[in-house]
RNA sequence: CGCGGCGUGGAGCAGCCCGGUCAGCUCGCCAGGCUCAUAACCUGGAGGUCGUAGGUUCAAAUCCUACCGCCGCAACCA
């Protein structure tokens, strides 16, 4: 088991205001989809999300509800997990930033950077609301005739104490880290975005105190204050995994392999986040994941417009499957995407119920009603190609390329019209239907050809659509365990022991269609 | 001159980095075939001056320049 390479990936930790949507389960099912293949591929994963609570925002809505924020919190952790679990995202664990774990570790790390010189006593000056207890941005100053826009008062220059993490002292790090690691941050676009807001602006060192809130974690060395809700939110990737309580699983785990994050928030895990790393003597993580956006109808999606979109409500009238399908194949996952019903009702028909699914019912049928469910004498033999003009071995490193590079689409494109259209082809020009009649030889011939397609795009689905791909591959008695798939099982068409049966359970002598057409 | 993305047949997209084999894919539409299958599948067809104008080249959707249009971010709605 210790010779398994590691593999240790993150989401980003949500801010627990409001229930997921389309666009935060967006980066989960992407993560999953890795975290899935990697384990098939022999890694020993770790995945972990959480939520980010130490928000002042969090502690509002708790007491708009009439809550405790610790009650809400907890509430919220259980809601959000449970959506991820409707979508199968197969995380390893679950951080909640509330809890006193997370504190303790997050105090260490914040104690070790202090000692390490890169955080000092300073003090903020800002245009300040009396009325709302905080400072409000020059721009908020510039754009409101210098008042509060909540409040309509004049706002006031004033000038706190508060203490300073010294980023600009790892500038010139960061920026030949950033040039030298080209795999750091994907997409390159996004690279050469943070490459150019150094090169043009710096870094400038970044407040990480908050003064006289009673939610948050305090500092160690100045009980005074709160740390900066970003500061601790990206520490849940070290807490996680046992900083600052458990040596042993940390160094098993750090750094990480990849942190899967929306574009919005690129800075500050490829500025911030490694310079903090850095300051506290420990690694920056092998690569930042930046995702793109899930629009609504091709309309921006938030809470404030109205239309975010519940995935439960979409599962509720499809499945796991079809949802998780949806999104990987319609939304490339490095740049935008869009969901709309009529969309999904589109790819699912055409698909996954006309293509994927019926598929299925053609083979399963056809083994079924003519050979008794059984295809005598073919043990031992070694199917042909049913796609001409295809390497089986190269199509499924394209795949693989694909999914290591999170461009689901593009893999799950090749799938459908590299593998699985030209085996509706194969069907259709062999057509087993009619042979059976004159040489039922070679029907079955071309029969146990076609089902090696269902096993091996079973094979190549299996992290996209978990259950469903099983489902397919357990119809027939495949010798490989189900759990021991690999995808170089998909890369070669091998003899198996025992003469090729189906093992789905029929209804009344029928196929249950796997993805029933809607709409 | 803030930053970034995009503009390809009716709709949605790929291709552009590494110019030619590119005008491709899905949906929709029309005609035909088949009937094993979830009214599914297969074949053929109509439909695009690849935003506009220049430039480089034997050759440009693909490189360069300018312009037009749309959209994000810049304001803690992922």
């Amino acid at each position: 088991m210790t010779d398994k390479p590691r593999w240790f990936q993150t989401t980003a930790i949500d801010y627990p205001n409001s229930r997921p949507h389309i666009g935060t389960a967006f980066e989960k099912l992407g993560a999953d989809v890795q975290a899935r293949y990697r384990r098939m591929e022999g890694f020993d994963v770790y995945f972990l999300m959480g939520n980010d609570e130490n928000t002042l925002k969090v502690a509002d809505r708790a007491k708009e509800l009439g809550q405790e924020p610790q009650a809400y919190c907890d509430d919220m952790a259980r809601q959000f997990q449970h959506v991820w679990r409707a979508l199968d995202i197969s995380f390893d664990t679950f951080v909640q930033t509330s809890h006193e774990r997370h504190k303790q570790c997050c105090r260490k790390f914040v104690q070790k950077v202090h000692d390490n010189g890169y955080i000092y006593k300073g003090s903020y000056e800002g245009w300040y609301c009396p009325g709302c207890e905080e400072f409000k941005s020059d721009k908020a100053h510039a754009e409101h005739a210098g008042q509060c826009p909540a409040h309509k008062r004049p706002l006031v220059r004033r000038s706190e104490p508060c203490w300073y993490f010294e980023l600009s002292a790892f500038q010139d790090r960061l920026l030949k880290h950033l040039k030298e690691t080209p795999e750091f941050v994907q997409p390159e676009s996004r690279r050469n975005e943070m490459i150019g807001f150094i090169e043009a602006e710096g870094l400038q060192d970044l407040n990480i105190s908050r003064h006289g809130e009673q939610w948050g974690i305090k500092l160690p060395f100045d009980p005074e204050f709160t740390i900066y809700v970003w500061f601790d939110a990206l520490l849940t990737y070290v807490t996680g995994i046992g900083y600052g309580d458990d040596e042993a699983t940390f160094r098993k785990h750090w750094p990480a392999d990849v942190h899967f994050i929306g574009k919005d928030i690129t800075r500050f895990h490829t500025h911030i986040w490694p310079a903090m790393l850095w300051a506290a003597g420990e690694e920056a993580p092998k690569k930042v994941f930046s995702h793109g956006f899930v629009n609504n109808n091709g309309e921006k999606m938030g809470k404030t417009l109205g239309n975010v979109v519940d995935p439960l409500e979409i599962i509720a009238k499809s499945s796991t499957d079809a949802y998780r399908y949806y999104f990987m194949r319609e939304c490339p996952f490095p740049s935008d995407g869009d969901y709309s019903g009529q969309r999904f009702e589109e790819v699912y028909n055409s698909e996954l119920a006309n293509n994927l699914g019926n598929m299925l019912s053609r083979g399963l049928t056809l083994v079924t009603k003519n050979y008794e469910s059984k295809l005598d004498g073919t043990a031992n033999e070694t199917p042909e190609s049913v796609v001409p003009n295809l390497n089986l071995a190269e199509f499924v490193a394209t795949v693989r390329g694909h999914v290591e590079a999170c461009r689901y689409n593009l893999a799950l494109q090749a799938i459908v019209q590299d593998f699985l259209t030209p085996t509706n082809q194969y069907l259709e020009t062999n057509a087993p239907w009619k042979l059976v009649k004159t040489d039922k030889d070679a029907a079955k011939r071309v029969l146990f050809n076609a089902v090696q397609s269902l096993r091996i795009a079973s094979i190549l689905l299996k992290p996209f659509i978990p259950k469903s791909a099983e489902a397919i591959y357990t119809s027939f008695n495949f010798p490989k365990p189900w759990a021991e798939v690999e995808y170089a099982d998909a890369a070669e068409l091998k003899a198996q022991p025992d003469d090729l049966r189906v093992t789905a359970e029929l209804v009344e002598g029928k196929v249950k269609p796997l993805f029933p057409r809607i709409g």
